[in-house]
DNA sequence: TACTATTTATAAGT
DNA sequence: GACTTATAAATAGTA
């Protein structure tokens, strides 16, 4: 807690543990930790006498990785193999399934909010180009000049729910199947990621497009 | 301190790298290091925005991981895509239900980004053509903040045609599991993080356009 | 499990 | 990158 006056240098770890956003020194912390992290790997194997694999993958893609076996392939098969071989017991699989049919409603009632929200605002737009949109929104043309994204959405639409239904229906399929298995899982909690997705772009031209699909 | 004579115990860390043959110490040193190395690994995650995955089995083959994805699945599919990239010959690997939960859960979000897109993208051009009651100069209109281009567009049809891959694949491993028989399904929550971006897929079905504005 | 002496890891700086 | 330095973490042996 030393270090108050104004901006001490931190050296060493003092870490925040929230994504690095200056590039450079994302890149390095990246590089030093990443051959950290494997070496802390390669020694629980060694020490501990454990079967160790990591994969990393760069922000842009790079893969490095570590495997206490002859072959990283090995581990995951064994994990393969391990998971499908479950002690039968609890039913997390059935909160799992059953989370899996809430997320494709929750997904079909986004599509549909998009779908509507779109023309709506489309037409609004078009129609009363002084009048601010989402006030008198009322009538609902009979022919908008934007089939062309009407269609599209339904397509889209349609395409994800058949999707979602076949994904659905195979998921309760495979459910089935596991009745007779074993379910067991880790004590490790997932990092519970921030979603930061909210990078303020400022580039935009009044003249926007969007499209979908290729031509 | 006084420190013992000549031979003092090191506590700290002192490792030899090799096994350590009493077992009770193995055990605990076990213990510590694996917590401490998925600790590590989901920082490496967190701090440098990279996908980490990592498998450990213990001696007596208790397994344990850390996924920084939505499943570990999806990690070990990403490698698996990833080394498939060069020999253009290995068939393509069983990808799991669990994988194709996580993937509903982007595609969701994908969605909702739509959704926001949109809704940016006609706020924009609204105001772009409107008068604004404070907007003296009105020189230099507010614009939404979420703008992205077209590259989410693309971003969802690979997310779609991937979902219809998937879901072949799919297909394919539920005829597997009806002579195997058992499968499990790992702890998730996670939020949903920024999606992988090595798919490469080819044709799609949704060929429509969706257009807002002016083209 | 908690403590504590040491060793490591590593963020910045060079 | 590689080396240096200061500081936070990890952790081996104990209690």
């Amino acid at each position: 807690m030393a270090a108050a006056g104004g901006q001490q240098r931190r050296r060493g770890g003092r870490r925040e543990m929230r994504r690095i956003e200056d590039t450079t020194r994302r890149q390095v912390t990246f590089s030093k930790r990443r051959k950290g992290l494997l070496k802390k790997a390669s020694e629980l194997s060694v020490l501990c006498d454990a079967e160790v694999a990591l994969l990393v993958f760069s922000p842009r893609g790079r893969f490095f990785h570590f495997a206490s076996a002859p072959s990283l392939e090995g581990t995951i098969d064994r994990y393969i193999s391990h998971t499908q071989e479950a002690p039968a017991n609890k039913k997390p699989r059935e909160l799992t399934v059953k989370n899996m049919k809430s997320q494709s409603e929750t997904l079909a009632m986004e599509i549909d909010t998009v779908e509507a929200y779109t023309r709506a605002k489309t037409w609004n737009m078009l129609v009363a180009r002084t009048a601010w949109p989402g006030d008198a929104d009322g009538e609902e043309p009979k022919q908008h000049p934007f089939t062309k994204g009407k269609q599209m959405q339904k397509k889209l639409m349609d395409k994800i729910s058949q999707l979602q239904q076949q994904e659905k229906i195979l998921s309760e399929e495979n459910a089935l199947l596991l009745d007779q298995g074993k379910v067991q899982h880790a004590p490790i909690g997932a990092p519970a990621r921030e979603m930061n997705q909210n990078q303020h772009v400022q580039d935009i031209d009044v003249d926007t497009e969007l499209v979908i699909g290729r031509r």
